[in-house]
RNA sequence: GCCCCAAUAGCUCAGCUGGCAAGAGCGUUGCCGUGGUAAGGCAGAGGUCACGCGUUCGAAUCGCGUUUGGGGCUCCA
């Protein structure tokens, strides 16, 4: 039997094979070309030559010269050379000696090649037999990355691609990624009609009708889970002055994504973040130690500016809603508040089905504050993971410059994983902003911070929203809840007291009276994804009832109006 | 920001080895039809071919630049 772990075993070595191919194809046609590394990846491989740019032409070029050599067959031969004869085999290549010299400091003696004919490169291995056992290889895209990811360094050209041992894998490979992209966001957004991107503001979203119903219904669930466990609610303003920046040091730290304008000759600010603006509401007046923890959230509005190649839709956009919120406590408080956020989390993204997991970032390379102070923050957000039994990877040095963190990412239906809420600890913004409270010693004390998101970003959630669920939005976030239909001009009456009894029971209702086939009317709902299309004609009239035909095409005849009323209303719940 | 690719009607796309008036389907508007669970028929409107500059007798088509979008790199909510 083949396990899962042989498989993808296989399935490296073969795709990893393909990036020699790969290889061994550019040095036929562009014998100067200087390879550099060439792995397999989650999904096919790809390899870094240092060569002229890969326009389309080029790619086709090594296409055509890759298939040759899968049909050559050529066999794939280990030799364990020394280190020396290594350096005279790549002494063009400085990259591949840069490569050696690693492996020498680390210990080795010797070094393996792989050789097919004339073409060799050095790697470990292991490798398929031949060539020819790849049936099919695909170059997918090409990238311009620089060596060692360090911009100082030299372009080099990324060529991406996949293969399998048949033609048939990849068309399924392929097919697989049609289907993946008929629930892109981008496509779904303007097919319903939630939002639109224009010319004139490159990343800034526009939110339509529809796509604010889902805005507002996601807030409006979390407002009520805040309410619950006794959050406030605040809102800060978006343009502030650059004196605030410098304070909270987002100045010194964030300056190259935040965006600056004036006000009568001062310098402000648009927030890239809330809590400076959060700080200063806290300051409006004195603390008593009895208020503690005191919860505080804000739907703001910030502004960063990303790089423009970063920006996709939905998912990283320059302006965005954060479901930020703050919470200010006593030292003792943190490992409860910890625990109570968590638990928000988990009762969040379960109303949506996503699982979950955990990310621990550490401190970064500028960070602020002592060590100590590191140290204590970064150990209560593990421990607290600990007691509640919850598997996390560490992403060391990845922190924010004021706290150590803990992120969230959530996995949709087709088991892509995002990153969206966040836990940050913080004990430096209070000093910045000299914040305080009376203890009950009657003597001031500086509170602890808690930043944390549950969404993330609005824009980004519902973006990943819209691809988990392709649009079928359960019912309580469906922009359209129902659609009635009418059969014939005879029930155009009827269709319009119907829909009234289903606004009046503030259910998001609408009625197509056009005059078009039933079908034709029918097919335009479907392809709204509305989830209840309600039809009546003749026989509904006659006997004071409703048709109703779900999302998934079900049909049910004769339903009392009251009762489907009812019904639904249970389900938005 | 960097690399590759793209931009033609509201949408999806054809035309692009330079050459009559710029093409289709969907949508939209009007008329005819009055329908029973995924497209009824006919007709009309709609485009400075993203923008600017150039090459040319002539540019949607070729070149350069800009903008925007897509896929990567890097970064991130």
């Amino acid at each position: 039997m083949v396990t899962n772990l042989e498989e993808k075993t296989q399935k490296k070595i073969l795709w990893h094979s393909s990036a020699h191919i790969l290889a061994m194809a550019v040095k036929r046609l562009y014998p100067d070309a200087k390879l550099t590394i060439g792995p397999a990846i989650e999904n096919g491989f790809y390899y870094d030559i240092d060569m002229q740019a890969v326009t389309d032409e080029i790619k086709q070029k090594i296409q055509n010269e890759i298939d040759k050599i899968i049909k050559e067959n050529i066999k794939f031969v280990k030799e364990e050379i020394t280190i020396d004869k290594a350096r005279q085999m790549f002494s063009d290549n400085a990259y591949k000696l840069e490569m050696i010299e690693e492996l020498e400091k680390a210990g080795e003696r010797q070094v393996c090649i792989y050789k097919n004919n004339d073409f060799f490169d050095l790697c470990k291995g292991p490798h398929i037999k031949s060539t020819g056992v790849v049936g099919a290889l695909k170059l997918t895209k090409i990238s311009g990355v620089y060596w060692r990811a360090n911009s100082k360094n030299k372009m080099l050209q990324r060529i991406y691609g996949i293969s399998f041992p048949d033609k048939k894998q990849l068309r399924q490979y392929f097919d697989k990624i049609e289907q993946a992209k008929k629930r892109d966001h981008r496509k779904i957004g303007r097919e319903m009609d939630l939002f639109s991107f224009h010319d004139e503001g490159a990343g800034f979203p526009f939110f339509h009708n529809n796509g604010m119903i889902i805005k507002n219904e996601l807030i409006k669930f979390l407002r009520k889970e805040h309410n619950k466990m006794h959050y406030q609610e605040i809102q800060t303003p978006i343009i502030l002055d650059k004196k605030l920046w410098v304070q909270s040091g987002h100045w010194d730290h964030f300056r190259e994504n935040m965006y600056f304008t004036k006000i009568d000759d001062v310098d402000c600010a648009i927030k890239p973040m809330n809590c400076p603006g959060g700080m200063l509401v806290y300051r409006e007046k004195v603390h008593s130690y009895r208020e503690l923890p005191l919860r505080i959230g804000e739907f703001g509005l910030v502004h960063r500016h990303e790089l423009s190649g970063v920006l996709a839709g939905l998912f990283r956009v320059r302006c965005f809603t954060q479901d930020d919120a703050h919470i200010f406590m006593e030292e003792n408080q943190i490992k409860q508040e910890i625990v109570g956020v968590i638990d928000l989390v988990d009762k969040i993204y379960k109303k949506f089905g996503f699982d979950w997991n955990v990310e621990l970032s550490t401190k970064p390379e500028n960070p602020f504050g002592s060590d100590e102070i590191w140290e204590i923050s970064t150990n209560s957000l593990e421990s607290v993971l600990k007691e509640k039994n919850i598997n996390y990877k560490i992403n060391k040095g990845d922190g924010a410059f004021y706290g150590p963190k803990i992120d969230f990412h959530i996995k949709d239906c087709i088991g892509r994983n995002w990153q969206c809420g966040t836990i940050q600890l913080d004990f430096t913004m209070p000093e910045k902003f000299n914040l305080e409270y009376v203890g009950k010693d009657n003597a001031k004390h500086r509170p602890v911070m808690l930043h944390r998101t549950i969404y993330g970003s609005l824009e980004r959630f519902m973006g990943i929203l819209i691809e988990h669920y392709a649009g079928k939005f359960p019912l309580w976030l469906a922009p359209i809840q129902v659609k009635i239909i009418n059969v014939g001009l005879d029930s155009v009456k009827y269709a319009n007291k119907i829909y009234k009894i289903f606004f009046d029971n503030n259910i998001r209702v609408e009625v197509d009276l056009r005059d078009e086939s039933v079908g034709y009317k029918i097919r335009d709902a479907q392809n709204m994804k509305i989830p209840y299309i309600v039809v009546v004609g003749e026989n509904e009239i006659k006997e004071n009832t409703i048709t109703i035909r779900t999302r998934d095409k079900k049909i049910q005849k004769n339903i009392k109006i009251d009762e489907f009323i009812e019904n639904i209303l249970n389900e938005i719940k």
